[in-house]
DNA sequence: CTGCTAATGTAAGCAGTGCTTACTTCGTGG
DNA sequence: CCACGAAGTAAGCACTGCTTACATTAGCAG
């Protein structure tokens, strides 16, 4: 179950792909991860990896770059792009959630200092502010989206960190989305017909 | 000038605070420490630390505390108790200040799994939340003071950590400031954004 | 002052890590 | 068909966290 792109032979075929991916698994599965122990489970040499990555915090960022693409992929997923203050908030539902549910992988995205070389990376990001940003504009037509974005994303990354954290009081699930959703609704519920001055 | 505590002869005198103090170091000069490296800048063998510290993570969270309570006591100096909506949005900004001044060890306080079993980090950590309702209680008297108290401190913490990953627009300084302002301004839709007497 | 004990230090060593270097294998394009 | 370069191996360096057995000494009871 863990590598059946390719078996045999000295060359293994998709070595690559194969790590990130078990990396994932070990990641998912709360073990902490090294190269070696990727290889290992890889089925494959100790310095085999670093064919593919110049070393640890290139897999890294290859792992920061996956997990921003499906956590833009669920939050974009099912339903319409959202159109009102409330489907917002459920957005900062689902950023929170999947923080809450992955939180390992989470943090490889957002808790370490980021690479910004890696071009991939910092598009990955770029495209989920542009997307807010989207949203926005088209739920509050009248103020800088851009600012709007920033603030949401904050507000969202905020509570999904402090819950990590549990630098807030515990609580089930359904609590949580419901302070998410509270909490937006709180702070978007007043927005001032003027606010194009925020820079 | 690394450790004038209490130099000589077998026992060092005071080596936990001294260890605590050149982690600091390391961690401001933007080095990686190790608990080796520390051992060798206080003078003391590689051993010697784990009389102190039970592991790593353990002196990873005296850190925290240590950083916590210098925040909290950044936050809290100087002016008075901040009762304007204003004095809030600088709270903010102080926050923010700190997370960018110092950041691996705002990563430490925040960007790693906590230890809840160290009771003096969770209560450290508490300290920050219940003065932050207070905060509220004073400013929005006819709202809920901790859900006002956790949607800034989110709304803080996100934009911190947002920053600190460079995901935002990177400026100087002073925009930052300007834009965590303006931000907590917009959400918390208070007058004006632009009122004298803001420091 | 003497002598015991517990706290604090040391030395040595284990297992594991990231990464490099020199060598081997083998799919593939000229 | 065969050489070449991409992708693997093996071995090793410097380092890490942590443990265990031993050394030193501060401080206290008598």
């Amino acid at each position: 179950m863990v590598s059946d792109s390719a078996r045999p032979g000295y060359h293994h075929g998709d070595l690559r792909a194969t790590l990130v991916l078990v990396a994932l698994e070990m990641i998912e599965a709360g073990e902490p991860f090294s190269l070696r122990a990727l290889a290992r489970r890889a089925g494959v040499s100790s310095g085999a990896p670093y064919r593919h990555f110049a070393d640890r915090e290139a897999l890294e960022s290859a792992l920061a770059v996956h997990g921003l693409r499906e956590l833009m992929s669920e939050l974009t997923a099912g339903e319409q792009v959202p159109a009102s203050a409330a489907e917002v908030g459920e957005l900062a539902v689902g950023y929170v959630r999947f923080a809450l549910r992955r939180p390992a992988l989470f943090r490889l995205m957002f808790g370490r200092a980021c690479d910004d070389q890696d071009d991939e990376r910092v598009r990955a990001a770029g495209v989920l502010h542009d997307y807010l940003a989207a949203v926005m504009t088209a739920v509050f037509p009248h103020a800088d989206p851009v600012a709007l974005a920033t603030a949401g994303w904050s507000l969202a990354h905020g509570l999904a960190f402090l819950h990590l954290d549990g630098k807030l009081p515990n609580a089930d699930q359904v609590a949580i989305d419901e302070r998410v959703r509270a909490t937006f609704a709180a702070l978007f519920a007043f927005p001032s017909p003027n606010q194009e001055g925020i820079p």
